[in-house]
DNA sequence: CTGAAAGCGCTTACAG
DNA sequence: CTGAAAGCGCTTACAG
């Protein structure tokens, strides 16, 4: 059981190692019966296809690059969980580094992935990230989609939720609820996505004659601590807001738990809407509203998008949106008649 | 900017290619002007080495392969997101794969990731795994490291959280705080990490002179849906029980919202308490009292000893078990006075 | 339908 | 202290 190379499945099958090869990649027109007699040597002899040696000689991969901002945020866990299922599902292993945003240590991942020799990547880009931070890889001529963080980068297929929508659905929520004075917590401002929430909000706000409040918008690390400051010092301001739109439902724990501690009541005094719909938003008390961003879903798609462009070497990019959908729980109410 | 090799960096700083070689790998008594001369050439050419070939002619690998149950799993995500930081800290990428509990899977990754020429591995062992799982990579003499479920494989290092301790502190914490017949819901029974737990929760109960309720130990599936279903199930029984011994955090919500949704105040009427101290564990309502266990240890501890096996070659296993810390907060109470 | 031969980009004894 | 040459395990034109 120590390693085999394909001379030892050649010779166990009485045929020549080019022969071994075109069976084992399907290609050629082999005889029937040569496939067989070669199939059987390779399994009796327990052979693996040295990837290094064929990735050397034919510059095919079978590797994803994958690279995040950082996989132990649930919503990019669940993303890479369903990216790595798809391309394992098509024969595809997947590196994954986490950049925690960082773009040096971005590059020098992308720069260890493209020695490594994976065949194309996807990225969602740490902030601060633009077109040019990839040119290694268009150097290379290696196919790469971008996710989640959209940077109108051409060269890559873009696949993402729709971040405006999801700022539209969240204050439409509340403004129909009757919240006029309406914070948001969260998210760093130089992301495509925090800005294009923040669009959708204002566009809200504005198409209901009601006008978007600057001192209310607090952009941050989305992380449950920073909500959890922002609620507590938004209170001790004594600036008027009855309901919070959260970066991500980690925010709006953060949130709920810096207005409780401040003796508000959620709901009932404040109305709190995350964004990710977690497994225990549903079953926290009370259950949070959130919008479904079906991170599943986007890792689904880059890697049948990064499959294709391996495929097919075609150069048209697509640019998928994916849509979401509000979630209203227990955690948004009317506004109280007090104001 | 495309592809450039040794010959191109040999040719550009004058020298052969396998003294570009010998400089990059810092090996051999190359003098100093030389040295530079080559980094110089690298650098302005923008070489980087192929992996590939370097790994076909050497034997040499810098890629560690990473198996487990599912890193959308909150305490995989943390344990996994830990191993790559410091893998990558030391020059190594993480082939990351999930094994999703399934034997047969878990196997076609082992082959996949051994083609794939990873230098050896760090597995959380599906469900049903035994040491014969592992021949393949023992036959290629691969080093691998066994993380979180231990199989007492003498052929790998294991890394790991105290289980049975894990079920000695919860279950001390609710003797101490008066409750006498405690409910135990989640975990496969085939893992050695439940089987560990219950034995440190019978060690307790047995040593106070109480006795074990088999109907209250309900082995299950570690999920939100099934901590909830099992609360219901139980206080619908009828059976008489005041507090609950969750697998994880995530059934320990289910349980939580189970309770409630049966009309039961969570520590006032019955106190839960889980095990894995995610961040929102802290900010919930009740705040969840819960059993600390440090998955990024256990993850950082497991690229170490992947490295070390790798550098060292020795065959000396170690088996460490990780230590670990009870967390109390407000979902555990004083068994109320009632009963 | 199948085989012999070249070569992918490295590393590593071996000379000198 | 440095170079020429072999070879890791494949794939791929090219013959036949």
């Amino acid at each position: 059981m120590t390693k085999k190379s394909i001379r030892d499945v050649a010779m166990r099958a009485g045929v020549s190692v080019s022969t071994v090869s075109l069976v084992l990649n399907g290609k050629g027109r082999i005889s029937e019966a040569t496939r067989k007699k070669v199939r059987d040597a390779a399994n009796t002899l327990g052979f693996i296809l040295d990837h290094s040696a064929s990735k050397l000689r034919s510059g095919q991969s079978t590797l994803f690059g994958v690279i995040v901002n950082d996989f132990s945020n649930p919503f990019f866990a669940e993303l890479s969980a369903a990216l790595e299922t798809e391309a394992f599902a098509n024969g595809y292993l997947t590196v994954l580094a986490n950049s925690n945003d960082d773009l040096h240590r971005q590059g020098k991942l992308i720069e260890a992935m493209v020695g490594l020799g994976v065949g194309g990547f996807v990225i969602c880009p740490a902030a601060g990230s633009s077109s040019e931070t990839f040119e290694l890889i268009r150097a290379r001529s290696l196919p790469y989609v971008i996710c989640v963080r959209d940077l109108q980068d051409e060269n890559a297929d873009f696949i993402g939720a729709d971040d405006y929508q999801c700022g539209v659905f969240a204050s439409k929520h509340l403004v129909d609820l009757g919240h006029k004075n309406i914070a948001m917590i969260g998210g760093f401002q130089e992301l495509a996505t925090t800005r294009h929430r923040i669009a959708g909000f204002r566009e809200v706000i504005d198409s209901r004659g009601l006008s978007v409040q600057k001192e209310l918008i607090l952009p941050g690390p989305p992380t449950l601590e920073f909500g959890r400051e922002m609620a507590i010092r938004l209170v001790q301001s004594g600036q008027k807001f009855t309901a919070v739109f959260c970066y991500n439902d980690i925010v709006a724990v953060g949130v709920c738990a810096g207005l409780r501690s401040s003796g508000k009541k959620i709901a009932e005094d404040i109305s709190v809407i995350g964004v990710d719909n977690l497994p225990e938003s549903e079953a926290a008390f009370p259950s949070l509203t959130t919008v479904e961003i079906y991170p599943r879903s986007i890792g689904r798609r880059s890697a049948e998008a990064l499959i294709k462009a391996l495929k097919n070497k075609s150069n048209r990019k697509e640019k998928v949106i994916l849509p979401l959908q509000l979630i209203a729980r227990a955690s948004t109410a009317k506004v109280s008649a007090e104001e």
